[in-house]
DNA sequence: CTTGAACCTAACCTTACGTCATACTGTAGG
DNA sequence: CCTACAGTATGACGTAAGGTTAGGTTCAAG
């Protein structure tokens, strides 16, 4: 013989409300153990261990379709989940953190002190929290491209940038290789037709924006020595198969 | 004479998508500067620029409908807004943790390994997440009481947490500057009053979960030092006015 | 003038419920 | 047994920020 508990009771048993049972109910993830004759829903204790494991892995961040299947197929892989979710959760960590401190800077602005937003308040604001220190960069793109990149940049996480660094760097290494070549042989020129296209993808077929890292790219001296590659012989040797590249393309 | 971007070209150009200017358009949060006569969206490269407001606030983590106010309202108060931005976003992060933590130690159950998933699996990586080291209270609870109170836990904050304490503190400093008073006298009941409906509060309703609370409370001598207050005179004048306010509410 | 790509709007889908609106059930008192 | 009235059930609509079709229209090249 049983106790009962009538939904409200329940509810307020396990810290949740009436609304949410009578949805666990229909989503089919938590079913009452049984009902009275008029259809009101009617609960045990036993209930509570099943919604403690619900309310503790929905807690986790897993959503409440992912639970169902967890709870339901006895053979489930709980630890990969896991181990997912806390992958998940620690780039959301790492990615929020970057916003934070993209906030601190904004409020760092000087001229935000007196308190109103106009068009050139809030992009002084946005300079300061997007690029903090890299305004050589920035001198060599107009207004407009400049608007371009940096908001094309927003849409990229910290694992494209990491991977748009292996690649580039990938790519110095295959022109390293290819040295010996002379800069017009054709091994080479399709190098400088995939670094090309990487150049496009990030200006996005902004040609404004492929003009300003075209002067990045030859003013390089000015580069902070942190940006600086090593091997200034490639570098040119790079410039160099590049414009021959740009050249024949556009005639 | 400017020169006209269609959607396309332009959700390319800032790296969003078609269906995002369409809704930014119908919200009001973003129209082109401009239409064909068969009402396709022409834009320029100046609404680039509102764009990328949009885009930093949206990725700081702002609503839309609070960065249209604050892009359309030219006496908006921005240090305040980013502020309260990051303040949420740093609670956020806070409790973001809190989780990662708690599925690091999920991770850490050695039963594990084993793959699969049942009641005793889940229950027992559950209680490594939620209660690491506390089996000293867990003791002083039924399996069932316990699951009520893990499960209610999950509904509160950080912020809970430490109001919670200081309610409580705030609580015992009443009790000590009653402490002359005899324990039955009224001033010290009302308190015992108030505790009590802390307690229930705490336990929901739930007689199993009171009963282990005062278990708790009884046996505090097993407590890790931590936790233990300071003053044990004072203690035993709190649980002695305790159980004079039970008896006396339950005859 | 035709064709195919690009574009338009409208409408439904997503999460995890909250918030009504309306109808029904359970129970205590008379 | 009847009536209040509290509790409950079901269904519909709303949320944020778009994604995803569906079906019709416009643009630009040939």
């Amino acid at each position: 013989m049983p106790t009962f508990y009538r939904v409200s009771d329940f509810a307020r048993l396990a810290g949740v409300t009436v609304r949410t049972l009578q949805y666990y109910d229909r989503i089919d993830l938590l079913k009452p153990s049984a009902t009275t004759e008029g259809n009101h829903r009617l609960y045990q204790r036993s209930d509570l261990l099943r919604l403690q494991q619900i309310l503790t892995l929905k807690w986790m961040g897993f959503k409440l379709d992912h639970i169902k299947q967890m709870l339901d197929s006895p053979t489930y892989d709980l630890k990969t989940a896991l181990l997912l979710q806390k992958t998940a959760i620690d780039q959301q960590i790492e990615s929020l953190q970057v916003a934070s401190e993209a906030l601190e800077r904004a409020l760092s602005v000087d001229d935000i002190d007196s308190y109103s937003i106009d068009d050139a308040h809030l992009n002084q604001v946005i300079r300061a929290v997007m690029f903090p220190q890299q305004e050589w960069i920035r001198s060599a793109f107009t207004d407009e491209a400049w608007a371009g990149i940096t908001t094309r940049r927003l849409q990229y996480t910290d694992a494209d940038f990491q991977q748009f660094e292996r690649d580039w760097r990938e790519l110095t290494d295959k022109f390293a290789e290819l040295q010996h070549l002379p800069a017009d042989s054709e091994p080479v020129q399709a190098l400088a037709d995939t670094m090309h296209k990487y150049i496009s993808l990030f200006s996005a077929g902004d040609s404004e924006a492929e003009e300003g890292v075209r002067q990045v790219w030859q003013n390089r001296q000015q580069m902070p020595s942190d940006y600086q590659m090593a091997d200034e012989a490639l570098l040119r040797f790079i410039q160099h198969a590049y414009e021959i590249y740009i050249k024949s393309e556009e005639p």
